[in-house]
RNA sequence: GGAGAGAUGGCAGAGUGGUUGAAUGCGGCGGUCUUGAAAACCGUUAAGGAUGCAAGUCCUUCCGGGGUUCGAAUCCCUGUCUCUCCGCCA
């Protein structure tokens, strides 16, 4: 969230991210409710003042033999009016932080002004030696590849648990397990980060923390029994890790990544775009995470970026990165870059990838801070985390960038050595 | 799932109704001493909020929430978590 100090002072700035980022402006309304707030707190002060002083009073009138009934009547009175004030106050601040809750992040100033995905920015692209992006004999799509290769069951995934909860088969298991390992180990031994293996359940301050709550309560599953929520990306817990914490300095940049099962409710959204991978409910992921001191996070954001492009150069996977510009930017993020896939078969590109700068925003929220040393002041950190990257979309453009004219799958040579196998067919 | 114990500052650990934001020890920081360091000694050492140009002043906070009281770290209720024992279990 942001800091209501800063709202107060710089309501026009806030105003106008809020409306470049599509979201409703309750900006106002929120003012006035701080002010009201404000009130209160000065004259409960002043009374809890007065309290304090007679609480101290009594005492020494009692030992030196006074009457302090008329003081005790009177604080009555007093106690009784702070009841008052302290219940209408936590009222307002309950409203301040239901209204403080949906107020987005602001997009930085590097980030392009636009209404929605049309107006994303193209930063650059990259592909393997001999690609051409109209190479058109590659015409079956991975859901056809994963049923002729028995790698993949959809069908069965679906009577198992609904439609979009993916079954993997034989060397399709594998080649996902070895996806998996292939880019935990390359980030951990070329990009410097430290592993973590996260619970996939968490709690709602967790929810909170990130962001995903209260906005986006309902694409989250939630298991009401035990007031748990299956986790929608390991961002989640991971940067839960730090909640409440003061970190060292001398510790930061933290750097996480870790692998989960990552679950969507996906409500709503139904149709074509929903076939095969495109759309799931449960998909694997491995997540970065970083936590940083604030005058380096753009820079940490670009390194992330580029440590997720170096797993699609590895895999020699055609893909772009798109700068998203304010109307695409999700709720939390003051800046974010999409890495997306080509894929041949649907003749077009697939997100894969979604690095973002969360500045301080998450930190707010969840309460992560670090002791500056210079000033020895608990200062909030900045966030980012990206994805490094998300199996199911990079799996249909695995498989089908690496098809044969014979529909088999050759396995991209770095993932050779964790498959075990060069071929599937 | 059953029974019991506990949660206090960076850490350890006192405190069972009245100047307790909290003894004491350790750690950290500053200083004295020293050629330097150690030791010793002295001082200092929380977070959040309101107000103010500032210095400052005031308020809140002893796991969370509610209650009793003029007054709660301290008493009552409740939630969460941790530990011990029993049961169950991969």
């Amino acid at each position: 969230m942001l800091d209501i100090k800063f709202i107060r002072e710089n309501p026009e700035a806030v105003k106008q991210g809020v409306e470049n980022k599509n979201e409703k402006d309750r900006v106002d309304e929120l003012l006035e409710i701080d002010q009201r707030r404000r009130d209160i707190i000065i004259h409960a002060d002043e009374l809890k003042s007065r309290r304090n002083q007679a609480s101290a009073q009594i005492p020494q009138m009692k030992k030196s033999g006074q009457d302090v009934s008329g003081v005790l009547a009177e604080m009555k009175r007093v106690s009784d009016e702070i009841a008052g004030l302290d219940s209408s106050l936590r009222n307002l601040e309950t409203e301040l932080e239901n209204l403080l809750m949906y107020i987005p992040n602001l997009p930085h100033s590097s980030v392009p002004v636009g209404k929605s995905a049309e107006d994303n920015v193209e930063v650059r692209k990259w592909y393997p030696d001999n690609f051409s992006l109209d190479e058109k004999e590659k015409m079956l799509d991975h859901i056809e590849l994963g049923k002729k290769l028995r790698i993949l069951d959809f069908e069965r995934g679906a009577k198992i648990s609904g439609s979009g909860f993916p079954l993997y088969i034989g060397r399709g298991a594998t080649l996902e397990r070895a996806l998996i390992n292939f880019m935990l180990d390359y980030h951990l031994q070329n990009h410097g980060y430290s592993e973590v293996f996260p619970p996939f359940l968490v709690n709602r301050d967790s929810m909170k923390g990130t962001g995903q709550i209260p906005k986006m309560e309902e694409d989250m599953y939630h298991i009401e029994k035990d007031e748990l929520f299956p986790i929608p990306t390991a961002e989640v817990p991971i940067t839960n890790i730090y909640r409440n914490d003061i970190i060292n300095e001398s510790e930061l940049p933290i750097k996480y990544v870790g692998y989960s099962a990552c679950f969507r409710r996906e409500a709503g959204s139904y149709g074509k775009e929903s076939k095969g991978f495109l759309r799931v409910h449960q998909f694997n992921k491995v997540e970065m995470v970083k936590f940083v001191k604030p005058e380096t996070s753009y820079d940490e954001l670009e390194k992330l970026v580029g440590d997720a492009e170096d797993i699609l150069r590895a895999l020699k996977i055609p893909y772009r990165v798109l700068l998203l510009c304010t109307g695409d930017l999700s709720f939390s993020a003051a800046k974010c870059y999409d890495i997306e896939t080509w894929s041949p078969a649907e003749n077009r590109w697939l997100e894969a990838s979604s690095c973002s700068n969360f500045e301080n925003f998450q930190a707010r929220r969840a309460n992560i801070r670090f002791r500056n040393e210079a000033t020895k002041k608990p200062e909030f950190v900045h966030t980012l985390n990206g994805s490094g990257l998300a199996t199911s979309r990079l799996m249909v453009s695995i498989l089908e960038n690496y098809q044969t004219a014979e529909g088999k799958i050759i396995v991209p040579e770095v993932l050779q050595k964790y498959t075990g196998f060069n071929i599937i067919e």
